[in-house]
RNA sequence: GCGCCCGUAGCUCAGCUGGAUAGAGCGCUGCCCUCCGGAGGCAGAGGUCAGGGGUUCGAAUCCCUUCGGGCGCGCCA
């Protein structure tokens, strides 16, 4: 029986890698023989297909290998796959191989190749389950970006969660992951955010408004206001009654007059000192909410410094230059029916303002200028009909497409009572973020949303997040981890002096013990895959797996009532089991407390 | 009307890009600590994977179609 002498189990942290190779080396060696016999026909290219097993009793890899060649050779699956087994060379690494179901083989790898896995665990501590796939690649994830008109409702929530987890994935699996919040600091919106103040700064200072419905209304600006009005006293104030004189019927009509006749009372530095006041307080407001909720960006990118620096009247100027754009109605337009968009599209209105369109024309052409690999922008699904547009526009700049993701995260519909509740910003009627925190805590709020993937439509049930009981399976998980920290106190209560470096692992025998082994192991394809698929929520998932094997485990056999040797064995795993939840929590940017 | 996303247990959701008897949490039923944290464990009941065609050794997964839901289709953001 041929040995591996010298073969070395988790020697780095491409332990696993290494075996699988090995493993599928062997079923590469069973095929070779059937082809010296004739049962197969010699053929170029034979693809391997080695997966992990997805059963407990699957044994560790399966290969359906002879599925796949069953028609080549001209025997039935089953068959084909007996005469793998029988050809399957021996080995100290796959002790068994077995056909199962449809043609299926099952592959058993010896007790010890997973018993050194906490060794290597420890050593690599909160590295374990890093890698270089990326290649350290740079990516850019820009998520969230809500207009500073109001604080971040819980709708924000859920692109918060997926975009920082995202990146935290990202950075796990080797890639050069940056987070921005692209700052819409320019345009209409802000322009009204900066009358609604000013409104309500009148007010204060003793005028009769009567406040336009169309206008903000939350309290933040009354509040925003107040600020204006105690560091400025009475310099913006002005008649009430004829500025909100003779107004268009139409809400928006009225607003835009409103805007200007505002313009021309304050000057161009009185406008700009409300409008800037209001957009750094909300600034500062969904950055303070963003990092309490955990979330933190590395840079955040202003829309107004890309009007000021030029950068988008130089794209403009490009696109004319490309005749990319033409004149229609006194607009100009961008023809992104060239690049698949449905339509054209306007870039510079006939008042002669830009579009936000312009703006995020410059923006994305910004963006991969700074010399990314590769951007990935988090939209609310409300977008997807914008994605076409600028994807065209990076085209005309002479951009490949293939360099922008948009990743679309879908609804979360509000349930309070079992209603619905409808959020609208201008209402000021909302959940905002920062409440959610306050009431559920940020932990189990970010694990609730990590729990959905972010193409599925999601109930979010406020009552449900709030009840803070074992309903959310963020405790689940967290106790797991403060039940192992537990263990370990109680240790030092009873001084027991421990080393785990002295652990024998070949004592761990139990099938629950090689579950618990065979679930570490995964931890690092489960990082890769999450990464690969932009798909935080496999983390969240392996931690509920992870902590229920663990919690199985813990009710079946004793750790410090084990007899010494075995009682270091189990503790080295457990230790080993602690770490990959505190790792694969903090991907989550969940905390993962030592006591609760 | 056109485009995008979706439809899986009573409810909320997974299902590793085409594999084995479709899984988990909550809820329901019944069990489990003289022992390390019961925010725990084990077991059971519960399914026409929205419906119908197709592709092939094999479909919840891919294609077509019908039904149902969400969201888009502005010189709004």
């Amino acid at each position: 029986m041929p040995v591996h002498p010298g073969r070395h189990i988790f020697p780095t942290a491409a332990g696993f890698l290494f075996m699988r190779n090995e493993v599928c080396q062997l079923l590469r060696d069973a095929l070779a023989s059937l082809i010296r016999q004739g049962v197969l026909p010699a053929s170029a290219d034979i693809p391997i297909q080695l997966e992990r097993a997805r059963k407990a009793g699957y044994g560790d890899y399966a290969s359906n290998l002879a599925m796949v060649l069953a028609k080549r050779a001209g025997l039935k699956p089953r068959d084909l796959a007996e005469q793998l087994c029988a050809n399957f060379p021996a080995s100290s690494l796959v002790v068994r191989s077995e056909v199962a179901g449809p043609g299926f083989i099952n592959l058993f790898l010896a007790a010890d190749a997973y018993q050194q896995l906490p060794v290597q665990i420890r050593t690599q501590g909160e590295a374990y389950g890093t890698s270089s796939n990326g290649a350290g690649q740079r990516v850019m994830v820009e998520f969230v970006s809500a207009n500073p008109t109001g604080p971040l409702h819980v709708g924000h929530g859920r692109g918060a969660a997926y975009g920082d987890a995202l990146a935290r994935v990202l950075r796990a699996a080797g890639y050069d992951a940056l987070s921005e919040y692209y700052i819409n600091d320019a345009g209409r919106q802000m322009d009204i955010l900066a009358l609604s103040v000013w409104l309500r700064y009148l007010e204060l200072s003793g005028e009769t408004v009567s406040f336009p419905p169309a206008a903000y209304q939350g309290d933040y600006v009354f509040d925003i206001a107040a600020t204006l009005h105690r560091e400025d006293s009475e310099k913006y104030r002005s008649d009430a009654t004829a500025l909100l004189s003779s107004l268009p019927d139409d809400d928006d009509q009225a607003l835009d007059t409103l805007i200007s006749r505002a313009r021309s009372v304050l000057g161009d530095p009185g406008f700009v000192r409300v409008h800037t006041l209001a957009s750094e307080t909300l600034v500062a407001d969904i950055r303070a909410d963003l990092t309490s909720f955990g979330v933190e960006y590395q840079t955040w990118y202003s829309e107004r410094s890309l009007i000021d620096s030029g950068a988008v009247q130089r794209a403009i100027d490009d696109l004319k230059e490309g005749d990319f754009l033409y004149q229609d109605g006194d607009a100009w337009w961008f023809r992104s029916s060239n690049f698949g968009d449905e339509k054209d599209r306007v870039v510079l209105r006939a008042n002669g303002n830009h579009t936000y369109f312009a703006t995020d024309i410059a923006y994305h052409r910004d963006k991969v200028a700074r010399g990314f690999d590769h951007v990935i922008n988090i939209w609310g699904a409300d977008h997807h009909g914008y994605i076409k547009r600028v994807k065209a526009s990076l085209s005309a700049l002479g951009i490949d497409q293939a360099s922008l993701t948009v990743l679309l995260v879908q609804f979360a519909i509000l349930y309070r009572g079992g209603e619905k509740v409808s959020m609208s910003t201008r209402s000021g009627d909302f959940v905002t973020l920062r409440e959610l925190c306050e009431d559920v805590g940020r932990d189990a709020a970010r694990f609730f949303y990590a729990l959905r993937k972010p193409d599925q439509h999601m109930d979010f049930d406020l009552d449900l997040a709030k009840s803070q009981s074992s309903d959310n399976p963020v405790y689940y998980v967290q106790y797991a981890h403060a039940r192992i920290c537990s263990v370990f106190r109680q240790l030092d209560e009873k001084g027991i002096q421990i080393n785990l470096a002295e652990a024998n692992h070949g004592l761990l025998i139990e099938p629950r013990e090689s579950d618990l082994l065979h679930k570490l192991s995964r931890y690092p394809e489960i990082v890769e895959s999450a990464a690969r698929a932009y798909e935080p929520h496999q983390v969240a998932y392996y931690l509920r797996e992870l902590a229920n094997d663990f919690h199985t485990y813990y009710n079946a056999h004793p750790f410090i009532a084990a007899e010494p040797d075995l009682r270091l064995a189990r503790l080295s795993l457990i230790d080993a089991v602690r770490q990959v939840l505190a790792n694969a929590l903090a991907l989550l940017g969940v905390t993962a407390p030592e006591r609760m």
